[in-house]
DNA sequence: AAGACGGGGGA
DNA sequence: TCCCCAGTCTT
């Protein structure tokens, strides 16, 4: 009780003003938990403002097709979040005629909604009495309670979540949970912590023991694959061609048709290659090689170069062509924005 | 239970 | 570089 306490005493002597605070507008609670997942606040509160201005409503969003959702969403990652959370409008607006579920179970049976958020929209938006735990949360409560064991563990996430909810102050549930969280981002961060200027630092175990660095404990250790991507820019008059990602990593943007490889070949391996010959049916000009660019991701390292190639096809395998003057309309990967942004100042 | 899934920022 | 961020879904 004490720990929570000063948590939400902390809280209002610290916290920042943010759009979806202080506000009972389930779309706009639900929309920054979505766009917040595995996102810093300061990355989000940008997409939160343009997505509250070109969909103001909850069923102004389902109406959206998903590559006008997508393309407001690009370059924020994770893009199963869009496309989930586009799901979810809809069935919000056909299933529940347009009202936000209010029970926890339902809530949490929305596409993209795992027992964060739904712990999350249950407590902000109706005060019931659900505690999040998030990467602020453990990290926090891992620290003052010097806990040990991994949160990446199905013990961890069980033993984190049972001590959050025996802390939560229920009747404030919706202050306790956005403190702790807050404290989490602002006073109690990864690297170094702010401990001299910390209220709870004479009861806190990682503090008094000097192991703050060492907590929260993880045990998974994240392996980085290597990805070669060869995209080709086949010009065709004022056309181009560009074609869907069905699976993996980018799925539901547009890329420009694409060689990969997992190791990386030299530009003369790759135009004897099969993948070459099923995606060139007639022989094309290359205009220009660009330099490798890396695209470094959390999980992969990608290797990307631009083949800027000439070709009298009226087709590509797998692609569509479209006008150059409409690629702005589609969504991109980041790494392709940012392609196109060079060139066009080179 | 483990892996996949983006991109940016801080140390 | 490596780690982490208002995690969820798939395998």
């Amino acid at each position: 009780m004490y720990f929570s306490k000063q948590i939400i005493e902390w809280y209002f002597k610290n916290k920042r003003s943010l759009p979806w605070r202080n506000c009972s507008d389930t779309y706009k609670i639900w929309l920054s938990e979505i766009i917040l997942q595995q996102t810093r606040v300061q990355q989000g509160l940008p997409y939160f403002n343009s997505f509250i201005q070109k969909y103001p409503t909850i069923e102004l969003l389902a109406k959206a097709s998903e590559n006008e959702v997508l393309k407001l969403w690009q370059g924020l990652g994770y893009y199963s979040r869009a496309r989930n959370m586009h799901a979810t409008a809809k069935e919000i607006t056909e299933k529940y005629n347009g009202v936000f579920p209010n029970d926890y179970k339902n809530i949490l049976s929305l596409k993209g909604v795992g027992p964060y958020t739904a712990a999350a929209i249950c407590s902000f938006a109706y005060n019931l009495p659900y505690a999040v735990v998030d990467g602020n949360v453990t990290r926090v409560l891992s620290r003052f309670f010097g806990i040990q064991t991994p949160l990446d563990s199905s013990e961890g996430k069980k033993e984190f979540e049972q001590l959050a909810q025996e802390l939560l102050i229920e009747e404030k549930a919706a202050e306790n949970n956005q403190a702790i969280m807050e404290f989490g981002a602002l006073q109690c961060k990864p690297k170094s912590p702010n401990c001299k200027l910390c209220p709870l630092a004479d009861s806190c175990f990682a503090f008094n023991n000097k192991i703050i660095a060492e907590l929260p404990k993880k045990s998974k250790k994240l392996k980085i694959r290597k990805r070669y991507f060869e995209f080709f820019i086949i010009n065709n008059k004022d056309k181009i061609f560009i074609q869907k990602r069905k699976q993996g990593i980018w799925k539901g943007l547009y890329q420009f048709p694409l060689i990969e490889n997992t190791v990386k070949k030299s530009e003369s391996t790759i135009e004897k290659s099969k993948e070459w010959k099923s995606l060139f049916a007639e022989p094309i000009k290359i205009l220009k090689i660009s330099p490798t660019f890396k695209h470094q991701l959390t999980h992969q390292t990608i290797f990307a170069r631009f083949w800027h190639v000439k070709s009298k096809s009226e087709t590509i395998a797998e692609s569509k062509s479209i006008n150059k003057k409409e690629l702005k309309n589609y969504p991109i990967p980041r790494l392709l924005e940012k392609y196109l942004e060079n060139i066009r100042i080179i």
